[in-house]
DNA sequence: TGTATAGTTAGCGATATGGCTAAGCATCAT
DNA sequence: ATGATGCTTAGCCATATCGCTAACTATACA
């Protein structure tokens, strides 16, 4: 486990913001260019392509551009870092719980003396 | 599925820093008092503090004043709306494969004919 | 060629964030 | 009662974030 892992940084953030969030949804169900995912948001597009740039900085978002339209595509596995920070909480709470147990079973023990 | 989480935001916002993570870190080991949280940060305590509340308005801490010390505890049950959004996120996701399956069964099934 | 479409860049303003120091308050130990 | 301890508040500064408009570039289509 390091001290500082900066892809958990950008990836909380970018998924902080409503809009983003948003925009992930619409590409989970399939790539959509820019103009389609600004659409629902209310927007302009500046402001979307911004918060397209968080998105990619943080990998969850790849793009391309053919002609003049670019695609952008929902990247799943940039969810990693953060299932695995999760998973790795899940571990150190349960140890914490783990070790209640033992000192509850250690002060029976201790009782039947 | 509602229009927008303010859950949410505040959820991925609170983990989006790592000196907060660090904090959350030390609480799923148990609970502790504001300074033990300070001591390995190098932050001076207003600054945890501040982080420290940032984490309750989060709901991924809650704290209780026992003389003059605050305690400062793990609320894990705080993290269920985010692995709820991962969730939906991931059925999305893999509707969008199944959708994907179902398109190329059809291009095969017209093959045959 | 000319016009519409899709995106891009620059830069502005309001607000939020993350750090700090200095000063204050409340409790515990002597 | 006095000092040490643990937290708290107020307020400052630098930077980042989120929205916008205006102006620009690049491709597609007629």
């Amino acid at each position: 486990m390091a001290k500082h892992h900066p892809d958990l940084d950008l990836l909380f953030h970018a998924l902080s913001d409503p809009t983003r969030r948003m925009m992930l949804n619409r590409l989970a169900k399939g790539p959509a260019p820019v103009t389609e995912l600004a659409g629902p948001s209310g927007f302009k597009l500046p402001t979307i392509l911004r918060h397209l740039s968080v998105l990619e900085e943080a990998g969850l978002v790849a793009t391309q551009k053919d002609g003049r339209v670019r695609s952008c595509a929902f990247q799943p596995a940039a969810l990693r870092p953060m299932t695995d920070w999760l998973e790795d909480q899940r571990r150190l709470w349960e140890g914490r719980l783990d070790r209640l147990d033992d000192y509850v079973t250690k002060l029976l023990k201790e009782r039947e003396k």
